[in-house]
DNA sequence: ACCGACGGGACCGCCCGTTGTT
DNA sequence: AACAACGGGCGGTCCCGTCGGT
């Protein structure tokens, strides 16, 4: 079982995330952390070298719920056309229903720390990453070697659009605070995802 | 001609606007303003009442001169199905060859000021309203009345799935600093786009 | 014939007295003296070699519209028991029907210069003096000389009973906007000169 | 025993006190404070909210210093007279030998915050009121009701009376350095409590 | 004589981080 | 492990005053 400090880190991470995602990084002050925790500084400063890193570990924790999100719907599908469409539905589930206020912790952060924090910014492309060509173009790939997705396809094609316009969306969605686009991209990108299925599959 | 202070003034926003879209507006300091122009704090809050005031100025010259990309390409095509593509390919020169740094001061903007500047949020939701509504979502209502866009197409969910693409491909260009993203997404917009023409069109 | 210089500097002392009265010296900005004037800085500075300057001369000003109740209620007054009930009158009119608004103004320069500006301070001692000993204690002794003040009476403690008692209840007054402190105290001031009738006065 | 952080906060009050009441609101900057504590901002900051927060503290314990001035006067006299004369003693002890340099805090603050500062205001307005009606008025009509005073008495009237005559004098006292004024106008409020007092009084 | 623009400085407020203490 | 107190610095704001132009 976990440590007591071990605990209390994980409860100021649960409960920095929110703020830091819904308020963005410069925005969101340790009084506020403080305040949400009712820990005093000390006993913050206990669990994390600098605000910096609180922040990093809330990002995680942030972009861990919503790995969760998209591995639960990810799960038990193994076509890869099926694990596309679970990929788009995950957002469009994480739009209407999200684990935690502030829209997409990737979007935030990469905007927000662009040429003023070098780790954070790291962090967000790593994230990134992960879904663009460990997620969406691994699941390309497997699927033309398994011959689900029609020959010719470029897999890195297929993840700059699918998480270009989900971003986007998510963008839009935090702008207005309206769904609607999520859901018209959703259904375009469901489209699009169709349109990548192999016709000549085998039986 | 223009008074002196209203060339100041000009000469402040034209040098601020590229070191707010770059950097960000919590990042960005009155110092480096300064620095940049050469004047002192009293000669720059001669011309903004406050930091907030002179980062609205920067934002809606930066959103200006993008526009001009835009008006660029689009001055001249009067087919709906044209004007698409031209504004998508605005958008594609704008990543190719930005005339300030910082990729696209809307999203920048949007996600910065969410939930901690009222004033700077509307105005990134007027400029995105702009090209969603008064843009995109126009050309294909006229596009639609001249017979040019196929019938049943729905104007806000080109728009949405329009900019939800072209801003997405924009942020992870800025976060990779890797052109091909949006030369992706805007081959495959450009593909969207075109399915949309009506092929019963007369003539 | 004053020159126009000469009326414009009048007017901006005019619309300055009451606001350097009624908000203060530090409160008071040179942009309040601008917004009421309609004048820029240089049209002000051109007149003035300083905020300093200014409010010497705004308070100068206030002083001899004061000065003005106080002439002309003791003008025809030749006893000198008369003349100081009309002294005491002239300041129970002052708070009545104030010529500006802010109380007192050698009371506020007292009070505000003390320990930081000592030539308003200095400005305000000379006033005072010439209500103390060139008014009151004036009054007095030449009322001694003629016989209508009783022998004994001492005109330096006549001077500060009264000032002490009027710019009290102005104290009060200001602080309560409540005219009663200054009745009451007007009322007992009256029996008090009264009592310094010389009663064994010829004729 | 007081924890650390009442005991500092408690210094930063004993010693900011004197130099708000010498100097002004205005005048008094928190470097000064700073420099007189030994203590850098943050430590002040930790005490107090705002420079405001800290001249109310800070008058509230000059006027707790004159209270206690008062309270030591009047302690032990019962006859109403007698305590109208020792709460003019008690001023003239207070001028003789101010446990604070700067005059009264009231009278200072009252002027000064008139039209600027709200709740200094209040908190001068507050403790006047005091004086005024919770002691000195209150005095008179527990002596009228023991018969110590003159039927007929306004106690009001005697609060206006004593008040104005005591600030008036502390402003003269001030302004000129010169305990004289203190002395003649308490020699005169006393002679007017004097002639408060009931000659038919019983036995 | 007045305007307009700019310099230059100072002040308050805030916020991160550290240290001694319990 | 957590608190409480404090350091130290910086950023935005404001304001007075000057100077060139008209």
């Amino acid at each position: 079982m976990a440590t007591k400090g071990e605990r209390t880190r994980q409860r100021i991470v649960d409960l920095a995330g929110p703020i830091f995602n819904a308020r963005g990084y410069h925005t969101t002050t340790l009084t506020d952390v403080m305040a949400a925790t009712g820990l005093e500084k000390g006993g913050i400063y206990n669990h994390f070298g600098s605000k910096e890193d609180l922040a990093l570990a809330a990002y995680d924790r942030n972009v861990e719920l919503l790995g969760d999100l998209v591995r639960a719907e990810l799960a038990e599908r193994r076509n890869a056309i099926d694990r596309l469409l679970a990929f788009i539905d995950a957002y469009r589930r994480f739009a209407h229903d999200p684990p935690f206020p502030g829209g997409c912790p990737t979007l935030n952060t990469a905007v927000e720390s662009h040429g003023s924090d070098p780790r954070l910014q790291e962090r967000a492309r790593d994230a990134m990453r992960l879904l663009l060509d460990g997620t969406v173009a691994r699941i390309v790939r497997r699927g033309l070697e398994r011959g689900e997705v029609r020959p010719g396809t470029y897999p890195d094609a297929v993840a700059s659009v699918l998480l270009s316009g989900i971003e986007g969306a998510l963008l839009l969605h935090q702008l207005y605070d309206d769904v609607a686009h999520v859901d018209r991209v959703a259904d375009h990108l469901e489209d699009y995802v169709h349109s990548l299925r192999n016709e000549e599959a085998p039986g």
